[in-house]
DNA sequence: TCTGGCACTCTGTGTTCCCGAGTGCCAAGT
DNA sequence: ACTTGGCACTCGGGAACACAGAGTGCCAGA
């Protein structure tokens, strides 16, 4: 009995605290929740949660406030994922459905999540380590110079201009498009650097210069930056709320590549639903904010993530459902194309 | 004698305005530029300046500030680009010179012009209408589907996935191909709908299904979306400003393509380095905020636009000296790839 | 174990007051 | 016709202060 009375005027105290952005009181607590107990009672069970540290109050005498081990206990045991409402996910299906590219998914699917969630989104393109060879294009622009492309079975497109070391005809060309497609045809991208590890030494000599640089172009185009790509969208929504720490830290973090590869890519199960929350964070300046993310991909394979961020006071099982929900039409939409 | 001293001492009132952030005073005004006369021959200037709506005062008693007019002035006949230091230079050429691909020489220059001015830049993806086509692929992706990529001379590609009404076999795909790139190659954007209009009718009838539907998506790549595309970074910059709107209502512009456009496109001579100050601003939203912007692009030809959005209150003269530096080095890349 | 009561401690807000920077104007000087 | 020093006036912003209100901790009694 104790401890569930604890526990649900925690749950009580982060729901207040989310939706009126001030320290909650013991008598507040009573008067809005049906909790059969008086203040007194309210104030003695604050006092424990306090020293236990899942709450705390910013002066003395004013009300208290949710630590993010108080979220932490929230998010994990006390709350539940709210689903999104018929005419949102109707909405997420039109707007998704038209894409036309994967640059275009992604876009979308960014601005969406933005939109939804009323908080910054934050979507990582396909990983490319997952996904196989389409086809592989080799175009002159010039005598000595030749555009690589290459696609993949997730839409994904990369191109390189390749400078050649010498001038090279167009039937050479060709036959290195025939045979790089031959060998390279369905193969996993992972795969790629030991099944064109051998290929100069299977053409005729003359070939090999080609070959070479080509090849330093494509193995290079794959290590080189492209499962680093992450987009964001809806910074206009930090206007509004205040941070502990200053706006522009979290800004500086949004552009800052890296530190978004890091926070979305420091989850161990790519699956589940991960929810990060303030100090939590490795990095200085998104203390003070949450990071819910999400996987997503086309069928049994995870290919990237995706999330919002928002300051720690935020509505937790409404943002869940949302990304959740997202993550999932994404997954649809890529596993169709 | 007596205009000539309005003007200046107009001048030092934007400049100390710019560097101090606070309205300036006959009293400081005189002792921090040696103007050979009193301070109550400046207070006497000031109030014509005033009456002329060069310069305003936030509230009686207080100094004076530079008005959009103000700036115009200034910008205009005041004031003269200043070019940037070798060692900025040198940074520019290097930093641009790694650029892989055309998506990589926009971020990168969005990126650094950002934080050559500590503003917000933006950046206009070179615009397709002047470009020609280099080379159209089709890719077989599966039995019904067909991958459409267009490679144009400036290095972009468009992707779309193109659902075939039939099954079509791989000879015929390989036919209309090349009959594409043969109608097709080297010839202007602008002109390719002319070139394909008659282009099923030169073909076998059971060829005919499968160009109308490819052409029908190529077309619509065309004139969809994509010389809507416009990047920006530097977000964060803005955290530190006051702007007299609020911050939020310049994220949301930024985030708004559309938004961006008008006010990149709105310029009559794109290759002249242009100034929009204040109030001169079309959108709502971005009152209180100025544009400079230099158009850019390959040899002779313009392409598209870039510059950076600031508070009015900026340093104009390194401002454009930047932007114009930028926007030639990009114009060089361009040019070279 | 819960409850009502009570004294105490804060913060935030509103008020008042005053200093100082800056102006406008005027009369005198060049 | 300008310029200059002087002077009275205005107003914003900061400091000092008081006060109401919300909230707490603790204690004695049920």
């Amino acid at each position: 009995m104790v401890d569930d009375r604890k526990l649900a005027v925690l749950r009580a105290i982060v729901e207040d605290y989310v939706s009126t952005n001030e320290p909650v009181g013991s008598k507040a607590l009573v008067e809005r929740h049906n909790l059969g107990v008086s203040s007194a009672t309210i104030r003695n069970d604050m006092a424990v949660l306090e020293e236990q540290g899942y709450i705390a109050q910013p002066h003395t005498s004013a009300g208290r406030v949710p630590t993010d081990k108080g979220y932490r206990l929230f998010v994990d045991r006390l709350s539940q994922v709210k689903p999104l409402s018929s005419a949102e996910r109707k909405a997420i299906e039109t707007f998704l459905a038209g894409a036309v590219d994967i640059d275009d998914v992604v876009m979308r699917t960014v601005r969406l999540l933005a939109q939804l969630t009323r908080q910054v989104a934050v979507v990582q393109y396909p990983t490319l380590t997952n996904s196989t060879v389409r086809h592989v294009e080799l175009v002159p622009l010039s005598e000595r110079r030749l555009m690589f492309v290459l696609i993949t079975n997730t839409g994904r497109v990369e191109q390189r201009v390749v400078e050649l070391p010498d001038v090279v005809d167009e039937t050479r060309v060709a036959h290195l498009r025939a045979t790089l497609n031959a060998c390279l045809d369905g193969c996993g991208l992972a795969r790629v650097p030991d099944m064109v590890a051998d290929l100069p030494e299977r053409l005729p000599a003359e070939d090999r210069p080609l070959a070479a640089t080509v090849l330093s172009v494509l193995l290079e185009s794959l290590v080189d930056r492209h499962d680093e790509k992450i987009v964001f969208a809806g910074a206009a929504n930090l206007a509004g709320a205040d941070f502990t720490v200053g706006l522009r830290d979290v800004l500086e973090a949004l552009e800052e590549q890296v530190v978004l590869m890091r926070l979305l890519g420091e989850t161990s199960d790519l699956s589940a639903l991960t929810v990060r929350i303030g100090s939590e964070n490795p990095y200085t300046g998104l203390q003070g904010t949450s990071l819910v993310a999400a996987g997503y991909g086309s069928g049994d394979k995870q290919l990237a993530r995706l999330g919002v961020l928002g300051p720690t006071r935020m509505d937790y099982p409404v943002t869940m459902g949302a990304v959740r929900a997202v993550a999932r039409y994404v997954s649809q939409i890529l596993a169709a194309s």
